[in-house]
DNA sequence: AATGAATGAGGGTTCATTCAT
DNA sequence: AATGAATGAACCCTCATTCAT
């Protein structure tokens, strides 16, 4: 019985984690950080304020929990949908895949990237490049795979490939955001992938 | 010398407002809107706060102004590029110029456009657009006049062809914006100019 | 066996009270009324905040309940030391004796006694005063009988003499507690009754 | 002019914090640092609460500011004091009276010294030790130069004897605070000094 | 005209108290 | 009966705006 009270009260946590997290996330992206008020989350959220703040220990944590979520969120997307595929050049399709489908649900989050340029930058930057840096290695490791399957061609660096790729999705999902997505991000797929896969694949045949 | 009065009045004000909107832009800018505060743009401007306020109606006001000056700033640069130039397909890759020297320059105006979701963009956008499509036809005017001269495909519609330049020079200013300003943005003209003219222009010779 | 439910639900009452109010005692006397949280005493009494608010109307109560245990207790300790002693003069030493040690062990009371000036001090007076008086009657019966015994000088009026020896105990205490409690209160006993009763005793003897 | 306008604005600062200090004095005196409200400083000094925190950066600052003026007021009333006598125990007699008075008059600060047992006292101790120590020695010099031309027992450490008459004032002080200052402190200034002088004076005469 | 002292509305945060489980 | 999650009143502090000098 007491395990199940515990376990109870454990899902109540992160229910109620969740529930601020959606909110303040939607919110944080509208009105960026100083801009928002506490008191808006926990109305939103349909909870008072004081809850909030059981959950959190003060606004500026809330907001980096909204955008540590968010990383995480991505990198397990990826690292899963990596492990779904065989071949490497199909993983790493299924990366850009996963990597546009992100945003194009969380735009919220992109938004919160792009807004603080301020204080929290940096410490976005950082958490951002920690996660990403532990499963880039991942990618290197599929592109050497494919290279060395002669896939891909040789003389390109795969570290430079990878922030070539990156670049450009970034890009990608900046302009759409910035120009008032006004087409799926998703829909995009194809093109980029065609764009990328021309340049960097072996050509095949003749 | 009440005339020569009034205009040493008139240039003093003109003096302080550009003070004034010099330092804003910065400070804005860095801080966005919600957590800039009127007390360090005074600071700055080696004023003080009261003065500030004569100038500007208040904290929005003065956040508008810097906007406005902005938009005002290139579109009267664009003009007198275009007036220029005699050749409407100069007058073109100069207006392409001018986009990017401005922005290269005036970086700061970039973070506000990008920063301020919130209450303003919806503001922002409007007074861009207002401006833009006021000299939006003396663009059109131009592809036209290109066009007739057989000089641009005469299947592509000059708006389309208008919108599809805008955007590329807007990803492309963000981009290198968010990605750090790796490179110099007027060094890439050569590449923009190149890629969009090739898909525009009517092929010459054979 | 309705009587011993009752009879243990009373004592589970009483333990629980005599629990929670340990613990408040102690940390009223170090942080005074308004710093203390309720949620501290809860803890250190391992209990839920909600417990203490079941034994306890509220914070004020609580306060109120661990002065109020505190002067009725000194004051079953006085009269009982009383009741021990036939000699009237015995009693006196007696009754300073058990004052000396109450403070001594109970010094968490000086502190609140010192500390609550506020809305509380009148309050605290009252209550002190109102059980104070209640047995000073006793203690006056005992120097009159004293006096007509001839033991304690007649021209001394036993209320100025009770006043007297009450200001110098509380002198000795707050001092004792304010500079450190660098020695003894119990042994300092023998000092005070001897200066005390040097000025009020008949000179016996020659 | 612009000297006159430093000075003017030096003038006004000091007034205000001067018109401040009072009140937040007073206040905290009477209900303890937890209880008080900035608020009510404000409004009792006649001021908008912004105003309080343009003078002091935080409650706790303005509470350690009344504590800090009060001490070193008093190191100011006893130097001035000691410099006005010539005779040694002249000098002696005049810091009691001194402390005496000063004590009858800020009462406020008697309190405030006795209250804040928690977070404030260890902070309070050390500025008023700190002042202390800084004229102990003068006091010092003063006692050996009374032993020197015979008015002080020799045997007597004249550090212990500043102990103990440091200690008997406070004492004395705490008591006539707490017994609710039924007679003028600065009344028993003869009785006081009476005492301990027979207690460290060399016996002239026979 | 320029200033910056004064203000108080507004927002972050705490914590006594309640109440569903 | 016991709990502690939830609440919001209350309080500290900031900062846009005003206005007397």
């Amino acid at each position: 019985m007491k395990i199940t009270d515990k376990a109870k009260k454990k899902e109540l946590i992160q229910t109620r984690q969740k529930q601020i997290l959606d909110v303040a996330s939607r919110v944080f992206s509208k009105k960026g950080f100083a801009s928002t008020q506490v008191d808006e989350i926990a109305d939103l959220a349909g909870l008072g304020k004081g809850t909030v703040y059981r959950y959190f220990k003060n606004k500026k944590n809330l907001f980096l929990s909204v955008v540590d979520r968010g990383i995480e969120s991505l990198k397990d997307l990826a690292l899963e949908a990596m492990a779904k595929e065989k071949e490497p050049l199909d993983k790493i399709k299924k990366v850009i895949e996963v990597y546009l489908k992100f945003f194009e649900k969380q735009s919220d989050l992109i938004r919160i990237f792009i807004h603080e340029q301020s204080e929290f930058q940096k410490r976005i930057q950082k958490r951002y490049y920690q996660h990403y840096y532990e499963h880039v290695n991942k990618v290197e490791e599929i592109f050497k795979e494919a290279q060395s399957l002669g896939l891909i061609k040789k003389k390109i660096k795969p570290s430079l490939a990878i922030a070539i790729l990156t670049d450009m999705l970034n890009s990608f999902i900046y302009t759409w955001q910035l120009t008032g997505k006004k087409y799926s991000l998703s829909e995009s797929f194809t093109v980029i992938t065609e764009i990328y896969f021309t340049g960097i694949l072996e050509q095949k045949g003749k």
